[in-house]
DNA sequence: TGCTATTTTAGAATTATTCTAATCTAGGCG
DNA sequence: CGCCTAGATTAGAATAATTCTAAAATAGCA
């Protein structure tokens, strides 16, 4: 149950983000969204759909995933150096990294407080992002 | 004045991080740690090393950036994807990141309070990392 | 069905970083 | 003090992720 989820189908989600509903936005839509939350790189993505019989370029992932991000379906996560995470929870949360797998979690916002923030210089608050970098025991 | 720089000179900080004082990583470390704190990337370094007339390789840029966040002597901050910076102050605080101009400033770790956290279901946290982005006013 | 703006694509280009193998140097030793 | 060697530096090639380009395909309205 994924109560987050605003859009019963990809075709839904596509059209109230006004991007044409093509075969291939549609296909990476339900890769993306039916499973629940996740954390895709392009490459990941990329043999998904290869492997889901849906040949896409890579070009084409890319810039979906660009489109996706910049109408909000997705949000982008950067704690690695040199590759993007691609996060299909959009509400307001926090993550763990395990730097020995390189997989990304999730924490509910509620379950961290991240009090007394202090106001930029200049400019407007976009977002606050918590990563909480996890490590081998010992 | 800067009170969390624990070593006198370039020299000391590197023999205490027992690494092999050359001159190329006693330039780097002057650069790097005798104008309070700083986030650069390698490309940056590398610039101001040649402007400071101490020509620097790339790849020794990056090998002494690694070797000094592997000696603790800087902290490797992402924020961005595709970019690394290094950041000087290794001591616990944490970051706006200004999306306009890509500069980072540094927030000191009792400016904001972070609580409640929770525990990671294996290994153990290393780092806690919280980046405010900002972004144009409006 | 035809038309046009939008989308997709292959492949080249770009960017940041890492690797490789050859050359250089710091610093201990005789 | 000069030699020797492990460790450091280097140029340049290699890699990896991502973006760009310009041409071919397609969605969807008239």
């Amino acid at each position: 149950m994924s109560a987050h989820r605003p859009f019963a189908n990809a075709l839904d989600m596509l059209r109230a983000a006004k991007l044409r509903p093509t075969r291939q936005r549609l296909a990476l839509a339900k890769i993306l969204f039916e499973k629940g939350d996740r954390h895709v790189t392009a490459e990941q993505l990329h043999d998904e759909a290869a492997a889901a019989a849906v040949p896409v370029s890579l070009a084409t992932i890319y810039n979906t995933l660009h489109q996706f991000v910049a109408a909000r379906l997705l949000r982008e996560v950067v704690v690695n150096p040199g590759r993007s995470y691609f996060d299909t929870n959009v509400a307001d949360h926090h993550h763990f990294f395990f730097e020995e797998t390189g997989k990304l979690m999730d924490i509910a916002s509620d379950r961290i407080e991240v009090t007394n923030l202090p106001q930029p210089p200049q400019g407007a608050i976009r977002r606050v992002d918590v990563v909480i970098r996890v490590g081998p025991k010992s």
